[in-house]
RNA sequence: GCGCCCGUAGCUCAGUUGGAUAGAGCGCCUGGCUACGAACCAGGAGGUCGGGAGUUCGAAUCUCUCCGGGCGCGCCA
C-alpha cells in the first residue's frame, strides 16, 4: 500500500517541480507514515512542511497544491490538508480487502520486497574465539545476526552469513597448553594449574579426548615440565609464566605434538560451537579460519595494496599503517619489530577479502567491547580503495543473566559462566530467541531465566504464539461444526468488514511490509518483535469482541479470511525471528 | 584524560533521518468464562522524557554544557 502512495506523491511532486518547486525533493525526504488517529485517515505525509521553507510557501498552501496535483488512484478515497500542513490519505473501502487478497495469494512470501536491489551483503557475526563454548552474550549476537540476515534477504538483498574463526593467536596456544596440563593430571601428575590457563570444566573432556587419541605418548613428569620456569601469579607474572609453559610444552612434545594438541582442541571446540548454533537455528554460508587465511598469503596481499598506495611507513623497526590519514586517532602497527604481523593486519586483510569477493556492504555484528576497532578497520578499507561506507558495524550490548532478582556471575577464564547451550536447554529456543530480540541491540539486556521459563502471563513469548494457535483452534472448531472455509467468498466480502476492531486488525496487518523494511534498514530486529506483539494484540482483542463462526456464511468467511491473514503474517514474522509458530500449545 | 553507547511511568523497555494529545508489557485497582482456547480481553491510576541552555512554525528526537551509568582507548588476541 505504501509504495503506491509513494508513487502518487512522487508523481505530484514531479508535476510541481518547475512551476512551484525550484528543484525535485530528494527521494529520502519523502516520508509517509501511518497515522495514529483514524480521524487522520490511514497514511499521512509531512512533505509540505519539509519543503515549505525552500519553496518560500505557506505549508498549508503548498500541501493544497500537492493534493491538487495527485493522480487519481483506486487505493485512495480522499486526501485532505490538516494541521500545520500535513496531507492525510483516506483509503478507499476496498483497499484493505485487496491487500488481504495479496496476503492469501503470496503466503509465506508476503511482505517481501526487492528494495535492496540484490545488493551483495556479507553479515559477519558471532566469530567467537574457539577457546571455549559460546556463552549467553554470543547467543544474543547469534540471534541478532541471524535475524538481520533474514530481514535483509526478505527485503531484496543478496545475503551471505559468515563466521570468522580466530584460531591463529596466542589464546589458542593457551587453550592447547591448558588441555595438555589437564592431560598430564589425568595421567597421574600433580602440578598447579596455570593462573592464566583455561580452568573451566569444558577443558577436561578435551584432555580426555586427547588421551584417547594419543595414549601416553605426550605424557611427561611434572618435574620436567616445571623445571626452571618463572613463578606463576600471585608471586610472579602469570603472562610470563604461561608463555614459558607453552615453550616448555613445545620443547617436550615437539612442534608436531603441540600442533596435534591444538588441532584436536580446536576441532572439538568448533564442533561444539557449530552444533550449538545449528540447534539454535543459526547457520552460516561460510566459516573462515584465520589461520588458513593467513597461510594463504592474503595478509601479505593486503599489506602490498597498502604499500602501493603509499600508506605504510617504517618506524622503530616496525611497519606502520598511516591510519590517521583516514580518520583513525593514531597510526597502527601492522608488522611488529619481531617481524610478526599484528592482529590488526590480519583483520583489515580479512575485510579486504570480503570486498574483493564481491560484497559491497560489509556488516559486522560485534560485542560492544569491540567498538574501539571499527574506526581502524574502516580506515584500512578506505586506504585500500574501498568506499568509505562499505563497512558498517552494529554493536551488541552485553547480557546479564538473572534468576529472578539474583544476578548470575560471569567470568570466562574462571569457568564460572552459563553457556548458550545451557540457556537453551533450560528455557527453550523460542523463548531464547525472543528475549534476545525484543530489546534494541544498543540496550544492555537483563535476561531473567525464571521469566523466560514461566508459562504465565508475565512471559511475553507465548502471547504471539498463542494468537497464532488461536486461529488454528478456530479453524479446528469450524470443521468440528461441519463447516468449511470458502476463501473466495471470504475475500470477496472482506471489504464489508468495517467494525473498529476489524479496521484495527486490517491496519496492523497491512503494516507488515513497512515493518520489514524499517527493521532491515534500521538493522533493528526488535522492531519486528514489537510489531508482532501489537498484531497479536489486535487479534486477541478482535477475538474477544466478536464471534467469527457465525451463521451468515459471507460474514463468517470474510472474518476467517481476515484472521487467517493475521495467522499468515504472524507465521512469517516469527519465522524471521527464528521462533516457531505452533498450531496448538 | 579522550572516544563510543545509554538515561522516557513503581519495574523492564518502545518511540530518536524534528511533526498532530509521549506509548507497551509487568506490577497495582475494577470488571469479563453455561463463550470459536481466560497463556485472553475491557476500564482505571501512574510522566518536570536525567538537569539546564540553545536552534525553529514545532524538540523525547538536533547542538552545547553539566550530572549519572556501561564500554573502549597495546608492536595483546
Amino acid at each position: 500500500m505504501k509504495p503506491e502512495i509513494e508513487r502518487l506523491l512522487n508523481a505530484a511532486l514531479a508535476r510541481l517541480t518547475g512551476p512551484v518547486l525550484a528543484e525535485a525533493p530528494a527521494p529520502a525526504s519523502v516520508v509517509i507514515e501511518r497515522t495514529r488517529d483514524p480521524q487522520h485517515g490511514e497514511f499521512a505525509t509531512n512533505i509540505a512542511l519539509r519543503l515549505a521553507k525552500a519553496a518560500r510557501k505557506n505549508p498549508r498552501e503548498l500541501a493544497a497544491a500537492i493534493v491538487a496535483a495527485l493522480p487519481a488512484s483506486e487505493l485512495i478515497a480522499r486526501t485532505e490538508v490538516a494541521g500545520a500542513g500535513f496531507i492525510n490519505f483516506h483509503l478507499a473501502p476496498g483497499a484493505y480487502a485487496a491487500e488481504l487478497a495479496r496476503i492469501h495469494a503470496q503466503g509465506e512470501a508476503y511482505g517481501h520486497s526487492t528494495r535492496g536491489g540484490g545488493e551483495r551483503v556479507l553479515v559477519e557475526f558471532v566469530s567467537a574465539n574457539p577457546t571455549g563454548p559460546l556463552h549467553v552474550g554470543h547467543g544474543r549476537q547469534a540471534a541478532f545476526g541471524a535475524t538481520l540476515a533474514n530481514l535483509l534477504r526478505a527485503t531484496g538483498h543478496d545475503v551471505a552469513r559468515e563466521y570468522y574463526i580466530n584460531d591463529a593467536g596466542r589464546q589458542m596456544d593457551i587453550l592447547a597448553v591448558s588441555v595438555w596440563v589437564r592431560y598430564l593430571e589425568a595421567g597421574g601428575e600433580v602440578l598447579a594449574f596455570p593462573e592464566n590457563g583455561y580452568r573451566a570444566a569444558y577443558v577436561l573432556p578435551l584432555a580426555q579426548a586427547l588421551r584417547e587419541r594419543v595414549g601416553a605418548r605426550l605424557q611427561h613428569g611434572a618435574s620436567a615440565v616445571l623445571a626452571g620456569l618463572p613463578a606463576d601469579a600471585p608471586a610472579g607474572d602469570k603472562e610470563a609464566y604461561i608463555d614459558a609453559l607453552i615453550e616448555r610444552c613445545r620443547a617436550l612434545i615437539g612442534a608436531a605434538g603441540f600442533r596435534e594438541v591444538l588441532d584436536l582442541s580446536l576441532a572439538l571446540m568448533l564442533a561444539d560451537i557449530r552444533g550449538d548454533l545449528a540447534e539454535f537455528g543459526v547457520v552460516f554460508e561460510q566459516w573462515t579460519s584465520e589461520r588458513e587465511f593467513a597461510e594463504s598469503g592474503a595478509i601479505d596481499h593486503a599489506l602490498e595494496v597498502l604499500r602501493r598506495q603509499g600508506r605504510l611507513l617504517e618506524k622503530d623497526g616496525a611497519t606502520w599503517f598511516r591510519a590517521t590519514e583516514f580518520g583513525d586517532e593514531k597510526d597502527r602497527v601492522v608488522v611488529r619489530e619481531n617481524g610478526v604481523k599484528t592482529y590488526f593486519a590480519s583483520d583489515i586483510a580479512y575485510h579486504l577479502s570480503k570486498y574483493e569477493r564481491g560484497f559491497t556492504r560489509l556488516l559486522d555484528v560485534l560485542g560492544a567491547d569491540h567498538h574501539g576497532y571499527v574506526a581502524r578497520v574502516r580506515a584500512g578499507l578506505i586506504a585500500m580503495g574501498c568506499p568509505a561506507d562499505c563497512l558498517e558495524a552494529t554493536l551488541i550490548q552485553f547480557v546479564s543473566l538473572f534468576r529472578g532478582t539474583e544476578k548470575i556471575p560471569m567470568g570466562k577464564r574462571e569457568g564460572q559462566f552459563v553457556t548458550l547451550r545451557q540457556l537453551r536447554e533450560e528455557v527453550g529456543n523460542d523463548a531464547c530467541r525472543f528475549f534476545y530480540l525484543i530489546r534494541s541491540h544498543d540496550q544492555p539486556l537483563d535476561f531473567d531465566l525464571e521469566l523466560a521459563k514461566s508459562r504465565t502471563n508475565e512471559n511475553p513469548v507465548y502471547y504471539i504464539q498463542y494468537a497464532h494457535a488461536r486461529v488454528a483452534s478456530v479453524m479446528k472448531q469450524l470443521s468440528a461444526r461441519g463447516l468449511s472455509f470458502d476463501r473466495a467468498q471470504g475475500l470477496a466480502h472482506a471489504g464489508a468488514l468495517a467494525s473498529p476492531h476489524e479496521q484495527a486488525v486490517f491496519s496492523a496487518l497491512t503494516r507488515y511490509p513497512e515493518i520489514l523494511e524499517q527493521a532491515a534498514i534500521g538493522r533493528a530486529p526488535h522492531v519486528l518483535a514489537h510489531y508482532l506483539r501489537e498484531l497479536a494484540n489486535t487479534l486477541h482483542t478482535y477475538y474477544n469482541a466478536e464471534v467469527f463462526i457465525v451463521e451468515d456464511a459471507a460474514v463468517r468467511n470474510a472474518r476467517l479470511a481476515l484472521v487467517l491473514g493475521v495467522q499468515q503474517v504472524l507465521r512469517n514474522g516469527l519465522a524471521l525471528l527464528g521462533v516457531s509458530a505452533p498450531e496448538s500449545m
